[in-house]
Parts: structure tokens; sequence; C-alpha cells
DNA sequence: TTGTACGCGTTATCAT
DNA sequence: ATGATAACGCGTACAA
């Protein structure tokens, strides 16, 4: 006996039949009279045949029901930021309309590693990537194979999923404005990839579209507000900044605004760590609208983001454009939301 | 002229070479002449053809370069537990020494979704799933795919990997033991999917493999020590034990062995809400030693598990099962870190 | 409803 | 170093 595994073929002839009959048993994508089947699925049960093999379909098909999902950090990290996680939700839950799943790629592939150009990936979705791996990219829309970018810039062309975060920053300020606060400061998220952490100004450059279009919205009402850029959105990072922040007990702000809800959390843990009350001396706001596990009982005045709707965008684009549609960029508007841990100035 | 994409063959015909060679120009397994390569690489360029397409070199292959994670849960969930990122920071590791990437996948799919079935995966890593999936296992195994699980079971024949959750445990409660601790409170994972949280006692069964044995290590050392199952991994989970546990002045206990350090730090603010000292009333342990964001300055008394190397040690079984090696079942040992959570119960 | 015929794009093998 | 040949396993027009 052979050792070679039975293949669609082998089953319809032991079943009597054409291959392709004994094909569309399978993928049901015509009527096939009941005794036909049950002598197919009979054959096929017989030789141990487990279904057409994904390989030689998706080669047949011309699709493989994978969409890439691309990130310019270490993974781990990536899934560190709930933002991130929700917005993988909704683009699981779109992707999953179309039968397809996610493979998990990065940029700056190491040698060997999948990368996008290896991959059988019928689209690619880029997570915050700001232009780099401009090769492949390349190679990937020569192939006609679909991309889309959430909350980056991958150059003409290439449909984004944003959001207003100007507009939206702006709101959260004027919130704090009506309430009469005059000195206060924000903690933006990283200016850069390796950001370290620590005061910038106007010197320096932010390449992070996010960070520098929320620091404008909040310029736009406290223009020359200072701003200490964190060297990432976690909740330890707020604190380092918040300790920054009300070390000099003169010249305290009377408000902070974060750029993101965890390191308003660290913010808020930094000011009882210095001994001061939220909101009745220094008010916090956030931005993302996320669950802060263990924040209770805060309830962070912040801005709510759709994280879950940009993803299902993202899939929805890529699915339009796998159907040959062209998909138009969107920015989500977001909504201001006030908790408790905004308040007027202590006097 | 005709619209479809050039191939490898109109590259072959176009540079003069025959398609073989203008095969391994482009994979590089064999020597070729540095005239031909020029030759084939202008043809490509001229033509438009960016490569070998990846469908079509799996079908010849017989592989994929990828690797199906299958989780029991949703997504979204799944990604929030620190533990399991971690393990896929490993898993992503060692599989890139393959060459492959990670295929994110649901164990109950809903219908249409990609499956583990449909999918054109080389391996297949299940976490935490506890033999639900019993066909598509079938069909899989039929296929020879390799699968392997971390931390369940998914019946005879397929590698584990896993800890020595009740040894590690046993050795967190002798250390209380040593401080002179009695009165100990267990705070413990979800006992099945979708418990709701509460006490639990003899009548209830544990499915969950991992709660089982950590819970048998702790009651191995107190016998009877009354356990409180949350409902998830996460802060907010371990406070809401916690209040519980507090709440009766009278019989508060003097030590609490939580099974994660989420539960861990939950508990801790739970203590701090109640006006009690972390460790000079009550002491808390963890498990898993993790870095919980914003827990500073307490450093948790815990078990440290390998959660890196778990991932790291499937994605190398799968890559010997690959080779055809067979891959054994494999055991991590924790380690016990003792951190200022823990001291002496009051007097 | 079933069968025929062909192509999907590559790569391994072996010979030259 | 290069070329000829033969799969790889399947889906789908189109005809019957």
């Amino acid at each position: 006996m052979s050792t070679r595994r039975a293949t669609i073929a082998d089953v319809a002839r032991e079943a009597g039949v054409s291959p392709s009959t004994a094909s569309v048993v399978f993928s049901g994508k015509t009527p096939v009279s009941d005794a036909t089947r049950q002598r197919v699925l009979a054959a096929a049960e017989s030789l141990g045949y487990t279904g057409p093999d994904p390989r030689a379909a998706s080669l047949r098909r011309g699709r493989s029901g994978i969409v890439g999902v691309v990130f310019e950090e270490h993974l781990g990290r990536a899934f560190q930021d709930p933002v991130k996680i929700l917005m993988m939700d909704g683009l699981t839950e779109s992707v999953a309309g179309m039968g397809a799943g996610l493979l998990l790629l990065r940029d700056r592939g190491e040698a060997g590693a999948p990368s996008l150009t290896s991959a059988p990936v019928d689209a690619a979705v880029l997570v915050g990537c700001s232009g780099l791996l401009r090769e492949s990219l390349d190679v990937v829309r020569a192939r006609g194979i679909p991309v889309v970018v959430i909350e980056g810039d991958a150059g003409e062309g290439i449909p984004r999923v944003g959001l207003d975060n100007r507009e939206a920053q702006r709101q959260a300020a004027h919130h704090l404005r009506g309430l009469g606060h005059e000195r206060v400061v924000i903690v933006a998220l990283p200016v850069r990839s390796e950001w370290p952490g620590g005061w910038i100004d106007e010197s320096d450059h932010v390449t992070v579209d996010v960070t520098r279009d929320r620091l404008r919205g909040a310029r736009d009402v406290f223009p020359g507000a200072p701003a200490y850029a964190a060297a990432g959105s976690f909740i330890d990072e707020g604190l380092a900044a918040g300790r920054v922040i009300f070390r000099d007990r003169e010249n305290r702000p009377t408000a902070v605004m974060a750029q993101s809800d965890l390191l308003a959390a660290g913010v808020i843990r930094a000011a009882e760590e210095a001994g001061l009350r939220v909101p009745e001396d220094v008010s916090v706001t956030g931005f993302d609208g996320i669950v802060v596990d263990g924040l209770a009982p805060y309830e962070l005045t912040t801005i709510v983001q759709p994280m879950v709707d940009k993803g299902r965008a993202a899939g929805q684009a890529v699915v339009a454009m796998l159907r040959g549609d062209t998909a138009a960029s969107i920015s989500f508007t977001c909504e201001f939301r006030e908790g408790n841990t905004t308040a007027e100035p202590p006097r």
C-alpha cells in the first residue's frame, strides 16, 4: 500500500463518482443527491479522508482566508495596550464574517520570520505603522493585496481608519476651562518610538500622529501648556509623570490632561501619593474610555473612543476591497464623558 | 495584452531560462551564476513580478508557515490576561525561528469563521482547551498536523506543556505556615467557565485543572482552608473577593493566598480599603510573577512561573513534531519569590 | 444532477 | 550551474 494520504480523487474513485462531484459534496456549492453524498462520505470515511486540503483549496480559489495584522512593535507590548486589544476584537469579528482569520505579523521581521511578503494573506491591516516597511508594502500592493491602516499613515492611496483626536481633546480642554482651570499640564503619549519619557518643548519633533493631534487639541484651549511625554501608555508611566509634575508644590497644576486612560490612572495614583485629593485638589482627564482594572471608585472624566468600531471598520474596508470595491478612509468621532475626576479648581 | 499577473514561468521565459532556474533565483536554495540572476531579476522587474505566490509555494512545499493558536475564550478576553500574553510572546519567538507566524483561532468557531479544519496551518497550539472541539481535533490529527496543549488536557497522545502547580502552591503555603499563619483563606481562579464567583465547598466540582491543582497545593498545608473562587483573573475580581473576605472583622484571616497576581493585587486593595495594612495586619500571596501595573510600592510574595518559557516550549515541541520527532509533555517548575506582602501574623 | 478537462503557480528531483 | 519533467490537491467552467 502507498503511504500517501488520500486525496479527493481517491475518494471519488472509491465512491464511483467524478472528482468534481466529490468536491461539491464537501464544499456544498451545488446540490447533490442524497444517495451520492452518502456514498462519497462513506468512501471518505473508509479512506480516512478528512476533507479538502486548505493549502490546495487556497491556491485554486486564490484566497487563503487569512488577513495579516502588522504591528510596529514587539507583539507582547502591543497586547499590553487595551486599546489595541479591543481594536483587534472588532477586527476579528468583522473578518470572521468573511470567514477569515488573523495572522500576527511584525513590520521589522527578523530574518526568517514570517513577513507580509511571504505569508499567504488575502489582505493586510497595519496598526499604527508610520511608513516603515515601505518595500514590503510595495510588493504587497503590486500583488493587488488590499491594505488598510489604523491610526497611522502608510502613504497615498491606502485607506486609513482614525479618530478626530484634535477635536476630541479640545472638547475635554473646554470642559476644564469651563470649570475654571487655568494651570493645566499635559501628560502625552510617546512622541516617537524609543522615547524615554520627559518634558517636551517646541523643538521636539512629534512623529506620532496621535500624540501630535491630541497635543494640538489641548493647546487650542490652553496655549503653551507644558507637556510631559510618557514612555508608553501604562499606569506606571503615568505614575512616573505624575510624580514629576506634583513634585513642585508651588507651581502645581490644578488639572492634568492625560492622553490615555492608563496614564490618567497613574497620574491619579501619583496625586494620592502626594497627598492630593482627586478631584478636589487636582482634576484629571483621560482618553480612550476603557475600563481601568483596579481604578474604582474613580470614574475617569475622559474621551470615549470607539475602539471596537475602529477595528470593525478596518475589517469592513478589507472586505470591501476584497470584493473589488474601493474603501474610503474613515475618521470616527469620540465622545466626551464626565466622570468624578474633574471639578472646579481649589481656591 | 492579457490582464493576468505574471508568473514565475513568464519571468523565466522573458529571461530565457527555465522555470526551475528562475525559482531558484528567488528561493536561493541553489547557487546561481551572477549573470543569470541579474537577467531573471531584470525580467521580473520588467514584468512586475514580485516574487513567488505564497499560496502556490505552500501547496508545493506542503507547508504554509502558519501555526494556529486556539483559544477557548473570546480573544479579547484572552488578551486581557498577562500570563497568556507572555506565553504568546514565547510562542511567537520560537515559531518565528522556524519562519512561521501565528494564526488566531477560537475553538467554538461560529459558522463561517475560520476553524482549525479550514485554515492552512502546519500545526496547532491549544491554550487551556479542556477537550472541547473534539471533532476538529480528530480531523487535524488525522491529517498528521502536530498539536500541543498549554495548561490543559486534550486527551491521549497530545503533548502538554504545564506547571507543577500543586507543588508550587504548597511551597507558598509552607512559607506562610513558617511565618506562623493558621487562619488562611484562598482566593481561587474560576472553577469552570461561566463561573459567577463565590465560596466553594467540597461539593463544587472543579473542572479547571489549574484551579484544582493550586487548591490542592494550598490545602496540603492548610486543610479545610476556605476558598472563594473569583469570576476571572482580574484586579477587580480580587477586590470583590477581598471585600467579602474582610467583611467579617471577627473571623478575619491573617493571610490570603490568591491564585494569581492580579487577584492578589485586588485583595491588597480590599485590605487597604478595610483599613488593614499589608503585611502587618494581613499577608497576601499571589501566583504568576507578573509585573502588576500600578501595584508599586508593593512587591508581591508570589510564585514565579516561566510564562514565556511555556510558550517557547510549546513552539519547540511543534517544531520537533514538524521535523518528525516526537515531542514529550513537559512540566515546568515554578519558583517561590518573597516580596514585602507577607510577614508574621499580628499578635 | 453528474462528468470532463484543465489550470492554479510553484518547487523537488534528477539528469546534464 | 542549468534544464526537463512531474507532481502538489483541488475547484470550476462547460458540456452532457
